[in-house]
DNA sequence: ATGAAAGCGCTAACAC
DNA sequence: GTGTTAGCGCTTTCAT
C-alpha cells in the first residue's frame, strides 16, 4: 500500500480510503489508485485489515472424524452438505474454512473462533458430545450445529426431523405388511437415537414392540459397518425388513443380503435415510427419507448470521419426506 | 496476551515465548502461562501472528462454478476430491479455505494469495482457461491444478491419465464387439479433450474412425446434461455403446436409454469415468475408469508443498484403471 | 480532499 | 531468563 501511495503521489491514508471506496476522496485520485492497484496485482492484506478492524468474513465448518478409524470423508450426504454450505456461504460473501477435528474433542473447534480465524463455527453433527457443544455455547461461541434437537440444549441446532423420518420409514414398512423390522445405526449418536424413537413410536402405534435383538449398533464408517453387518446377518433372528439410518448403510446391507441369497425387496424390504444425491440411481433405487440438503446449507448459514447479529437463534427442524423407490415399494 | 502477561506477572515477550514453546523461558513460568491461557480460553490471534510473521498455514482450494447455471456443487467425484484434499491438508497441519469462483475468471483465485489469506491455491479443474492459469503461474503464484497435462503449460497440474483412460474404456468396448461408440462430454474442457484423444486413438488402432455425429458435447451440470442427452437421443445415428466422460453423465444416459426402451448393457453398453464412490452400487453397476481420489488429494498437497519450498513441481499424471462392472461387462 | 500519527496483537532483535 | 522496543500493513481519528 505504501508503494501505491508513493507511485500515486498521495499518502497511504488516501490509498486506504480510495481502495475502500470512501466518498471523501477525489474521484480522479480514486481511479488512479485503483488502476495502480490492479496493475500491481495488489490486494489489501487481510491479516492486517482483520487485525485493525477486529473482524473478518470467514466461517469455520467443522467435520469431525472418528480417531480410531481415522476415516476419510466419504459419506455422500455429509459431502453434499458441505457443498451446500459452501454455496450458501459464497452467496453471502463469506469464506469457508473447512477443517476436521477429533469427534471426541469437538470443543477444539473453539480454536478457530478464539484465534480470530473465523467469526463462528458450523459443526457437522453432534457425535457423542452434546455436553461439549453445550459448553461451547455457554462460552458464547457463535455456533450452529447440524443435528437433532435435544433436551437441555444450549446451542442452536438445525437438522432434519429425525423422529418424523423414523416414523415415516417404519410406517411405510408396516403398511407393506412387514412385521419384523431390523434397525441399523448407532443410537449413541443423537440423530440416530431420534430416528430410533420414531421407529419405536411407529411400531407402538401399530401395536408392536421394538425387539432389541433386531437392532444392530454400528458406526457410520463404511468398512467397519460392512464388517459388523456381515458378522450380524448369519446370527440375526428372522426379519422381513430393514430400516437403515443412512443410505450408505442401506446399500451395504442390501449387498450383503444379496450375497447371502436374499432378494430385496421381495424377501427383505430396505429403507434408508438421507436421500443422498445418487439414491435414485442405486441398485435397487432406494426408498429413503429425504433430508433437504440444499436448504440445510442456507439454514445453517442464516442461523449463524442471526446469532452474530445478536438474535437468539433457536433450534430448527427441517421437514423430511419419504421417497418411495424400489428397495421398499 | 497483555492480560496474561499481567496476571502472570511477566512481560508479553515472555508470554509469547512461553506460548511458542521457546526453550529460553523458565519451565515453571511456561507452565504458569500455559495454565493461564487455558483457563482464559486464550488463543494466539492469528491475524496478528500472520501479519508479523508474514506467513500462514492456510491453503485455498478453489472449486469453479459455471456462472450461467450457478450450479451447486454436486458432482460426487469433485466432492470426494475435496474430501481427499481436506484430509491431506489436515494431515499436514494446514487449514483449508474452500471457495468458489466463476469458471470464466479463474484468475480471481489469485486474490487469496495476494491478500495473504492463503499461501497457495489448489484449483479443481482447468475449465476453459488454460491461459488464465498460465498467467497465474507466470506471476509466481503457488498453484497446483487438478487436470490434464497440456502443451505449453506453465503451471503444475496433477490429474488422472486421461488419454490412457479414454483408450482403456474404448478398447474394452471394442473388445466386446461394439463398433459404433458414442462419446459424451464437452471436449472444450482439457480433461475431456484428452479422454477423447484416447478414444480416437483406440478407434484408430482398431482400424475405425471417430464419427463426429456420435459425439455429444455437453456440460457437467446434471440437469443441463440430462436435457441435452434427451434432445440428442431420438435424433442420434445408430450406436451400440456409449463412453461417457463422467459417471454422472453415464448414469443420466442409462436412465434415458432405458426410458426409451433400450437395455443396458444388452442393447447399449455404457462406460463411465471417475469411478465415483457409489459407482459400484449403481443400477447397473458402472464399468468405469477409476481415478485415484485418495491419492489425488495427497499428491496435490505434496506438489504445492514442494513448490513452496522452492522446488520446481512438475505436472504429474496418475495411473487410472478400468473397472469392469455390469454396464459394460 | 488529504496527511500525520496512533494502535490493532504479535514476534524478534537487542539489551540486561 | 526476561524486559524493552520497533514494526508487520492497515484504518481512523484529528488536523489542516
Amino acid at each position: 500500500m505504501a508503494d501505491i501511495a508513493r507511485l500515486a503521489g498521495v499518502s497511504v491514508s488516501t490509498v486506504s480510503r480510495a481502495l475502500n471506496g470512501s466518498s471523501l476522496v477525489n474521484a480522479e485520485t480514486r481511479e488512479r489508485v485503483a488502476e495502480l492497484a490492479r496493475s500491481l496485482n495488489y490486494s489489501i492484506n487481510l491479516s492486517a485489515q482483520n487485525l485493525r478492524l477486529q473482524k473478518n468474513r470467514t466461517v469455520a465448518v467443522v467435520l469431525p472424524f472418528e480417531a480410531e478409524s481415522r476415516q476419510h470423508i466419504s459419506d455422500p450426504f455429509f459431502l453434499a452438505l458441505i457443498g451446500s454450505i459452501a454455496d450458501a456461504l459464497t452467496d453471502q460473501g463469506y469464506d469457508m474454512l473447512l477443517s476436521r477435528v477429533d469427534a471426541e474433542h469437538l470443543d477444539l473447534a473453539a480454536q478457530f473462533y478464539d484465534s480470530g480465524k473465523a467469526i463462528g463455527v458450523l459443526m457437522i453433527g453432534q457425535w457423542r458430545h452434546h455436553d461439549q457443544l453445550n459448553a461451547l455455547a455457554a462460552r458464547q461461541l457463535p455456533l450452529v450445529v447440524w443435528g437433532g434437537a435435544l433436551p437441555r440444549q444450549l446451542y442452536c441446532s438445525i437438522g432434519g426431523d429425525n423422529i418424523a423420518g423414523g416414523q415415516l420409514a417404519t410406517t411405510h414398512l408396516l403398511a407393506r405388511g412387514c412385521r419384523r423390522i431390523a434397525f441399523l445405526g448407532d443410537a449413541q449418536l443423537p440423530e440416530v437415537w431420534l430416528r430410533r424413537e420414531g421407529y419405536s413410536q411407529a411400531l407402538r402405534q401399530a401395536g408392536l414392540q421394538a425387539d432389541p435383538a433386531l437392532e444392530l449398533a454400528l458406526s457410520f464408517e463404511p468398512a467397519a459397518a460392512r464388517a459388523a453387518i456381515a458378522r450380524w446377518l448369519p446370527a440375526a433372528p428372522g426379519f422381513d425388513a430393514i430400516f437403515a439410518c443412512s443410505d450408505l448403510l442401506a446399500l451395504q446391507a442390501i449387498q450383503l443380503l444379496r450375497a447371502s441369497g436374499q432378494r430385496v425387496p421381495e424377501d427383505i424390504a430396505v429403507v434408508g435415510f438421507d436421500d443422498m444425491p445418487l439414491a435414485a440411481y442405486c441398485d435397487p433405487p432406494l426408498t429413503t427419507v429425504h433430508q433437504p440438503v440444499a436448504e440445510a446449507g442456507a439454514e445453517l448459514v442464516a442461523s449463524l448470521m442471526a446469532q452474530l447479529s445478536g438474535e437468539k437463534a433457536l433450534p430448527r427442524t427441517l421437514d423430511v419426506q419419504l421417497v418411495v423407490r424400489a428397495s421398499a415399494p
